[in-house]
DNA sequence: CATGAATGAGGCTTCATTCAT
DNA sequence: CATGAATGAAGCCTCATTCAT
């Protein structure tokens, strides 16, 4: 792709540095292989960016965007209650996690530029959580304890789609079950 | 360090090889930086070792007896019902991913061999929680299930605990009510 | 040398290699010791070559080149009868072996890009030999023989001349008559 | 093999060089990997050599005793014309070929301590057919050149077969017939 | 804007050699 | 006599980065 595209834009890159972070997560986001990937070559990248950090740091910040305020306006969107929106949030996330297996390696990385964008998204995410349960009769702390712990099912569940599928459910119909057991379960009194 | 060893086995490489894996992951087993560490030189670590590949092979091994094997000799070993043995796991086990951040990094890698590896250790430690739930009334498929639920918690909890560790409890204190918590969601009918 | 060129094609370094070929085999056709030659950086040769053995493959494709199709086309431009053509490629081809002791060692090669060169240069060689003896005036079989023959003698000879030069004349004037008695052989019936 | 001996001599390790001399040049003459087919140590083998080099002259000092004296002692033996014997020669010499591949590498090689001996080795086969061209009735200076041109014929023929089997008579028959050739051209007047 | 060329750091691997035991 | 351990030189390769054009 991109053989006829002349001129290549900044936001080129990072088009495709997001899809290698989806792919296969930070360690993909560097200048050479996206350089291979546009049809173009690294000095090229090198004069869009001053650095792979720098390319990175605006791949994770598009990244933020789409990979959270994108979902919650979603999920947002359709209406509903509070605890139906929590569904929906479990089914988009569980299953994009099985597309995009790079996401994973993003959660768990040692970098700092990335480690500061993760923190971003876990913030906005345990946030937005934690409102749809207080949405559905929480007070604040009891709120907020419980979308940690559904936070972190979710990573623990990406994690283990990424390198065990085979302990987890493998039609939609069974993963929907298991995400309205970890609802209900998140929503018990 | 080490100047005043003159003699290495392999299993001192193994050791050093052990540490890095918890500190900085299966990419920082590497012969030279290890042989560094140990004040050695690389071609002493070809001596014990056929290649990299068989060095992490070895580190993995004693990781999955290590992280594994003998902390569940230690669960058992204190005896105690299995709701009890339940909450002791999870406490040594999250505290461990404190101290040894690496841990996460070895949980989602691409290669094969830590792959493996880390499917090795993931069945162990479901299968060491169904038993404890079975012991503690449950039939087999629901001990199962519960025993992925509890280990995608685990491991997201370390994720968390890596990588944004101010949205969790800070204290002993707390951390071993969230535990609690957990514990009982996991138990109640 | 060379500290005055500031950049290199890869046609230096296939001509650069070429001379390591003919000076000291194929083994010492390798990026590092030829970069160091050349002045340059290993990272340099990698840029124009993907490996060792493209290299290695671009410079037996010149010494094809050199080796042969130029050596059988000079013996063509100057014409002659056959006999007088085998007798000067004769002539060549001896008195290269002398300042070129690195192409008998690329002829008994173990390396099988090597010596895949080393067969079509062969069957160029004794082609051309067995062309030159029917037009002489053997039928094609014959011709073929002796064809072979004549290049075993000739590897033969170059071969004393890298081992044993003083076992050979030292005189252009004795090396001319040894070439005349062989072709005298080669053609006699 | 020898998994039985305990104790090995420096005898053992020079047969052992000749038959990686044979098999695979003088390149194969190493301690390690002869050490290896010994089910020895590299240190046991320095026990015995100082060096590499050490063990490669003796294994050399045993190939020019076994690769021509010994030859030469079976031809004489058996007696017969000098025409005769040189036809004999040539059968023992063109088939050692086949069965030693590592010849031809040895004819053809770098090393100061390799040359030298290949020195030996020619001149003393050189002689030897010399002898018989005299015996055969030629004068000294004419039997030199001779036998020059018989032991290069015998060399190139060793590397195209090597090399070029395929553009060789490939039954003992035709191998035979071309040896005839070859004497009846040499002895021609 | 972008390319082509080059650099240099870092890691892998092999192997002759050394040496304490 | 021999082993096991270690060294160091040499070569392979990758990749972020730099820079002249």
């Amino acid at each position: 792709m991109n053989v006829l595209r002349t001129r290549l834009t900044a936001d080129d890159w990072v088009t495709a540095g997001l899809d290698a972070l989806a792919r296969a997560g930070p360690d993909a986001v560097a200048i050479e292989p996206i350089a291979a990937a546009l049809g173009a070559t690294k000095g090229s990248g090198y004069w869009h960016f001053a650095s792979r950090a720098t390319l990175l740091e605006a791949v994770l910040e598009r990244w933020i965007a789409v990979a959270t305020v994108n979902i919650i306006d979603d999920v947002n969107a359709q209406g509903g209650s509070p605890v139906a929106r929590l569904e929906r949030l479990l089914a988009l996330v569980t299953d994009a996690t099985i597309t995009h297996p790079g996401v994973i390696l993003t959660l768990s990385h040692q970098d700092p530029i990335v480690r500061s964008a993760v923190q971003v998204v876990t913030a906005q995410r345990v946030d937005f959580v934690a409102a749809l349960l207080r949405g559905a009769g929480f007070n604040a702390s009891e709120a907020e304890r419980r979308a940690v712990l559904a936070y972190a099912a979710y990573v623990g569940y990406a994690q283990l789609a990424a390198t065990v599928p085979d302990k987890l459910p493998s039609t939609k119909r069974a993963r929907r079950a298991l995400q309205r057991t970890m609802v209900n379960t998140l929503t018990a009194r």
